[in-house]
DNA sequence: ACAAAAGTGTTGCTGGTACACCCATGT
DNA sequence: ACATGGGTGTACCAGCAACACTTTTGT
């Protein structure tokens, strides 16, 4: 029976425990969105094989928390930001995707608002990195990003998620930018504003676009509580 | 340092194991269409806590395979059928989900067809279970089974992957009837007959069903040549 | 003959797409 | 005045939903 060092938790019994050791973690890709860019935030890699080459953030699972609280704390930890939209994407296992040894890894991805995020001050060595541009990452995080990208796609045109890249009032032309740059397509911009109102998900602020060099768009919120009586009947979601 | 009594793995280094244990495991949420009615393989729970409940196929993660590898040597050591298909749908963490330990779960759906599945034995206490009778399950295996069914239903609009649940030669009704089980709605046949046929999935068998009491219907199969061609232009699932 | 399901077309509606001009603001 | 993007309407087309009768087989 393996011995543990050092534990304050004794639900562990005997037939349970492997005769091997798995280490359990989370990865976090953390989408923003800054002005016209999808980016994802990045870490410079600790570990001498990965030396210079950027990755996810992660951690190891603690044993008096699940993974959706694990993802929470990591991006509590890291950025500071609280009550962030996280949703498990997929989880990783080959058996040589870390060099050190056996580690699973859940993935998450988050979507924040730069502008919010650049509130709190940028510690260590991380980094927002255009999506796009990212050919390859430690580990298998190129993989995991690519993934989650995939499924964050899928998400936003099923439910309306996407306005967590906002910050709360936004104008219309960056709701459509956000949607172009994600699904990576171009919307014809009446055609995207019919569909849109016609949803009712808008509220309108009555407010204006505030120093642009042409002519100010009005500011629109998501309305939160129209969606709650959408979902409870119908809400087919944003198809493009 | 955790003591490893027995191991033929030396690839894990003090910095990553916990001080503590994690089980991890794979579950199995095998889906079959018998005659008409969506049904899952449960198997009768062999704890005494769960005494007399019923949950999913599941085991645990061996050193030396990958979740996706577990699962498919799950299926096989329990039911015979290799190459079944099978997708992750998420990994279950809550601290106590398991009445013995910290036990993580990764959940696999499997789609079978009950009448392949009956030419090799059923063994020990495995029994189909319609979908929509069970109330409870053993652990959160009912959780799991809800979100499982929750995933498949997308993924039959999104992909073809429900032909697995039929034989290889079905008749066009065998078809709408399964999606009607899945999805839970009913569905007009000429119009069900028009969106198939507009796929050009359906390759003609040239043949008829067979001692049926009223007029027999042609026989189909899936084309997977043109659903391999299709994927490269467009494909946009079927949408009911 | 009867029961049971197969097979088959049309019409109206709805929603998507394509497309061009005037308006408000800052420089 | 000019540049930049905001704001608006229409016409066509495709795809979806609704809907009923005849045909084939087994009993």
């Amino acid at each position: 029976m393996p011995h543990r060092t050092k534990s304050n938790i004794n639900i562990t019994p005997v037939q349970l425990v492997p005769e091997f050791q798995f280490a359990l973690s989370v990865d976090c890709v953390i989408f923003g969105y800054d002005r016209g860019v999808l980016k994802v935030l990045l870490i410079e890699s600790d570990l001498p094989s990965y030396k210079g080459q950027w990755s996810l953030l992660g951690d190891l699972l603690r044993p008096d928390e699940n993974l959706d609280q694990a993802s929470h704390r990591i991006l509590q930890e890291r950025t500071g930001v609280n009550d962030m939209f996280l949703e498990q994407v997929k989880t990783f296992s080959s058996i040589d995707r870390h060099p050190a040894g056996r580690v699973i890894t859940t993935a998450y991805f988050a979507l924040v608002n730069v502008r919010d995020y650049q509130l709190k001050k940028l510690d260590h060595n991380l980094h927002w990195h255009v999506v796009t541009d990212i050919q390859t990452l430690a580990f298998d995080h190129k993989e995991i990003l690519d993934q989650s990208l995939r499924v964050l796609r899928k998400k936003i045109q099923e439910e309306p998620v996407i306005f967590n890249l906002l910050e709360k009032k936004f104008s219309l032309r960056d709701l459509q930018q956000v949607f172009e740059q994600v699904l990576g397509v171009e919307l014809d911009r009446r055609n995207f504003r019919k569909k849109i109102f016609s949803t009712g998900l808008l509220k309108d602020e009555d407010e204006m676009e505030k120093q642009v060099n042409h002519r100010p768009g009005k500011l629109y919120s998501f309305n939160q509580e129209t969606y709650e009586q959408l979902k409870k009947k119908s809400f087919a979601g944003f198809r493009f």
